[in-house]
DNA sequence: GTTCCGATTTTCT
DNA sequence: GAAAATCGGAACA
């Protein structure tokens, strides 16, 4: 068996907004046990620091954001809306705050286990949102500044299989009152597992 | 199919 | 005290 490669703390060490694209198509594994939930990552959103009004990070460092200040390629996970986690992965340099939100992933091993996280939803609708996703890998504040560049219990890698070619296209994010104006959500077009938006204007992305 | 609204608790002001 | 990088159920078409 060809075992896949992790991604290294490098490939996050990058401005934010080109890392987040590059995620798109990267395999999330979640190892639980002997088992290993894989979700293909279909929708991301960046997030940057004083500049982006949408960031956590914007108004400097607190308790809650620091794993955006800390090192590449490190999970911020964070509970919001008295329900749920979202799944981030850290960008920049350390000492320069960024993430990268995990917004949807396409199960493709593990989905036994994720309908008994998630039970009752039909199938596209198991990881099709930042908190579902969470939920149907279980992941949850105890992976919070988890190394996301080694062999643990969260990892993302490349994928095993040549991938037929899709396109990214592009939309604001979701969920935020301000900063709109960032085209910041990226996303697969036309994979049945990205959250459904309407309203939003979307365009392709050409990736340089 | 769509829109509207309440849940629930952490975090920050 | 208010808002929150959300979700699912209820009501309606």
């Amino acid at each position: 068996m060809v075992r896949s490669r992790i991604l290294p703390a490098a490939f996050y060490a990058r401005n934010t907004v080109r890392v987040a694209p590059n995620l798109l198509g990267k395999c999330l594994v979640r190892v639980i046990g002997h088992e290993r939930l894989i979700g293909r990552i279909v929708e991301v959103e960046a997030y940057g620091g004083k500049e982006d009004p949408a960031s956590h990070a914007f108004r400097g460092p607190t308790t809650r954001n620091a794993p955006m200040y800390h090192e590449p390629g490190h999970a911020y996970v964070y509970f919001t809306y008295g329900n749920h986690y979202c799944l981030n992965i850290t960008t920049e340099k350390l000492g320069k705050p960024g993430a990268v939100l995990l917004r949807a992933v396409q199960p493709l091993s593990g989905q036994m286990s994720m309908r008994r996280f998630r039970p009752k939803v039909p199938d596209t609708e198991l990881t099709n949102g930042p908190g579902k996703l969470t939920k149907a890998l279980a992941i949850d504040k105890s992976l919070n500044e988890q190394d996301m560049t080694v062999n643990g219990p969260l990892y993302i890698t490349e994928p095993q299989a040549a991938q037929t070619t899709y396109e990214i296209w592009r939309s604001a994010r979701i969920g935020i009152r301000e900063g709109l104006d960032k085209r910041w959500r990226f996303y697969v077009k036309g994979n049945p597992y990205v959250s459904k938006r309407r309203g939003l204007q979307e365009t392709r992305f050409r990736q340089q």
